[in-house]
DNA sequence: CGTATCTCCTGCAAGC
DNA sequence: TGCTTGCAGGAGATAC
């Protein structure tokens, strides 16, 4: 499932094929995605001066503005330097010509809902999808004292309010259930009820997860691969996630599964009692 | 504005 | 074996 970790993995693997590259032709074999895929034919020919990442969506920058990309939860993006089969679920094909080397790139996506978007211009961020967006997670901005402050009076479940891409971008389920284990913080809490040393706990953990997952090429659960059709090592780093039933990692009770807002949770019911003061569950110094 | 619920889609696993 | 059912989930849409 594509959060943060697999969407930069992805941009990482991409960038250095797409950037510099002229976009020499694009392929659609399926336009209906999440919404419909809107390519515009000005950027045939153009080049792709970079590729950045905005929480979970990729960006394709060119001079005539920016391709969005986003993975939706069983989308991926694959770099094929030869001859390989269309697959069944491969919606489009961008074929890329660099003077040293050239790629094609394939955008797989099972569930569809991923989408392919394009905003003229050069501010991506004024697109209606971006333009909401909360900080990035692995920003200075990024802070426990800014979860307090936006979270005061929020009655919503701390997880969902730091799944809220309003609030904080690239955290979804996987890594929310990661971070508030890791910070003690049972996941039910109302937000507004979860003070501020628990919420400094709670940003340097969200900060710790994905960092570790980003370097270890993400999670594969399923669909999930790089760039390079490998798949992400930080499932076998799950200390919650998926692992209702199971032994917690710490104290060996019984993981416990709860639905928070429509979304299946896990917690430990006794490493995770917080949403005050109390000594986090991982030491972030010797985790990782 | 905040909150809860519904929705899109396919593949896989579990149950019968 | 082969069906049906339920679940996975990012995030916009919708209702209140």
């Amino acid at each position: 499932m594509p959060e943060l970790p697999e969407v930069e993995t992805t941009r990482r693997g991409v960038e250095p094929w797409a950037s510099g590259a002229t976009l020499q032709a694009v392929r659609v074999h399926n336009r209906a995605l999440r919404w419909p895929v809107d390519i515009p034919g000005e950027i045939i020919g153009a080049t792709i001066n970079r590729v950045l990442r905005r929480g979970k969506y990729l960006l394709f920058r060119f001079d005539q503005g920016t391709l969005i990309i986003h993975l939706g939860m069983s989308g991926s993006l694959r770099v094929l330097t030869q001859a390989h089969p269309l697959l069944k679920h491969d919606h489009v094909e961008f074929v890329l010509a660099a003077s040293e080397h050239s790629a094609l790139i394939r955008f797989n996506d099972p569930r569809r809902f991923g989408c392919v978007l394009f905003q003229p211009g050069d501010r991506p961020e004024l697109h209606p999808l971006l333009r909401h967006l909360g900080v990035e997670p692995l920003s200075n901005e990024f802070s426990g004292d800014l979860l307090f402050e936006l979270s005061r009076k929020r009655k919503v479940a701390v997880k969902n309010f730091i799944m809220d891409a309003k609030i904080v971008v690239g955290v979804g389920n996987i890594y929310a259930s990661e971070a508030l284990f890791m910070a003690g913080i049972r996941p039910t809490v109302p937000a507004g009820k979860v003070t501020r040393s628990a919420f400094a706990d709670l940003a340097a953990s969200v900060r710790q997860v994905l960092s570790d997952a980003v370097r270890q090429g993400g999670t594969t659960l399923r669909d999930f691969v790089g760039s390079d059709g490998k798949p992400g090592y930080f499932k076998q780093s799950l200390r919650v996630y998926g692992r209702e039933g199971e032994p917690c990692r710490v104290c060996e009770s019984a993981l416990k599964g709860v639905i928070i807002g429509n979304r299946s949770s896990v917690y430990c019911p006794i490493c995770q009692k917080r949403s005050g003061f109390r000594k986090p569950v991982v030491d972030r110094q010797s985790s990782a």
